[in-house]
DNA sequence: CGCGGGTTTGATCCCAGTCAAGTCCCGTGG
DNA sequence: CCACGGGACTTGACTGGGATCAAACCCGCG
């Protein structure tokens, strides 16, 4: 019935869609492109809280928490559907299967924040690496991001990378280096070229995709 | 007007909420006592993804997804309110301020995982431990579960804060050694001498501690 | 008294961080 | 057309924080 949409927005390769702190007036879900979620650190080091992708929700808990909880910034070209928070109770009133699809999302990213941190907490760098490779290819893929080679968008750099594994964009290089044969980074495509042995360096089954359903 | 209540649960120390991968018909409320969500790695290590304290919601994602996305294991005695998930979609149609409570404390959940990542991503054993026993500290005594002197309720062993901080027990320990006269940790409970100097050794400030809206 | 779980401490090792040079690639301007 | 400059990627040498291994130690309990 009602239409929640409150217009689009387009962001170029960094540009910032909101700042950690900030408070939102809006929530966003991606139609296109791809980008980050970071957290800025005192000494000014980044962490990546994840990576956002199409289909995903993102400043939701911002905007029911009144304050975001990490800046997101955009790592391609993208397109965000926007919708405004203080239509949310309304939502919630009128509309409550939609409502409880956008439970079900946050609940999803939840258990998506947990594999990252038993990744963090306990995994060597290449563990952490090809595991954050195979999830990236899987989930683009899954979402029919692929070409014919079956690669996917990569437009993130080394950095990202590092900051995204907790490593050092020094380690992360050599450590990628060491996956060259199973992998093809390069010119913003991502290719895995041996599924199982990424796999086994990740030392983790695959676990099937767990496409999220969009809003 | 409906109660979606369906009993209370009581655990003593060790036993099992849930385990990781198990489908759950409930969630729950934790009513007191504490606990902790752990994932379990391939090779047999544990990764705490959070503490479960009074107040919370656990099991709440998996309820939705079908699939518990960690184990929770009681630390003390705990008591908790059990609710069936399939009573869920009744509760977003009949009652969506209460819904719209649900999804303000899992968006608040996936805040304080945030802080987690870049807590494991980036701080040194040093931070990450002073940082997380000033959190501890803050949020129990937020809930009034502090004594006359300032100690709150603490049944954590080391091993259970080394799997929390992605560190090994050996050094937990050491490290925890090099905060004895800021912090006190015995039979049971935690006390913090010096928040300040807790603080300044986390290298972030406190950050106020945000309580949970019950549900 | 002996046993077992948790804590403490020391010695040694190694993974990943840091520092320091390149190299490669591309866009800009002379 | 080529020289220059800057950003990302590589690679090597060295260092250090935290893991691992190995012993005690310290209870509370049967």
């Amino acid at each position: 019935m009602m239409d929640f949409r409150d217009g689009e927005v387009d962001l170029a390769r960094g540009d910032v869609l909101f700042e950690e702190g900030a408070s939102l007036s809006h929530f966003y879900t991606v139609l296109s492109g791809q980008g980050g979620r970071y957290k800025t650190l005192e000494n000014g080091e980044r962490q990546m809280v994840n990576f956002v992708f199409p289909g995903d929700v993102t400043g939701l808990s911002g905007s029911l928490t009144g304050e975001a909880a990490a800046t997101v910034q955009a790592a391609s070209p993208m397109r965000l559907c926007r919708f405004r928070k203080n239509r949310l109770p309304e939502l919630f009133r009128d509309q409550s299967e939609r409502a409880y699809a956008l439970t079900y999302i946050a609940a999803t990213e939840e258990h998506f924040l947990g594999e990252i941190i038993a990744t963090l907490g306990r995994r060597t760098a290449l563990q952490r690496t090809a595991w954050a490779l195979l999830r990236i290819h899987t989930r683009l893929a899954a979402l029919g991001l692929h070409d014919a080679d079956g690669a996917v968008p990569f437009p993130y750099r080394q950095a990202d990378l590092a900051d995204a594994l907790g490593l050092s964009v020094v380690h992360t290089n050599k450590t990628l280096a060491r996956l060259r044969d199973l992998v093809e980074i390069g010119s913003g495509r991502l290719k895995v070229n041996d599924h199982a042995a990424l796999a086994e360096q990740a030392l983790t089954e695959p676990e099937p995709p767990r496409v999220r359903p969009l809003l």
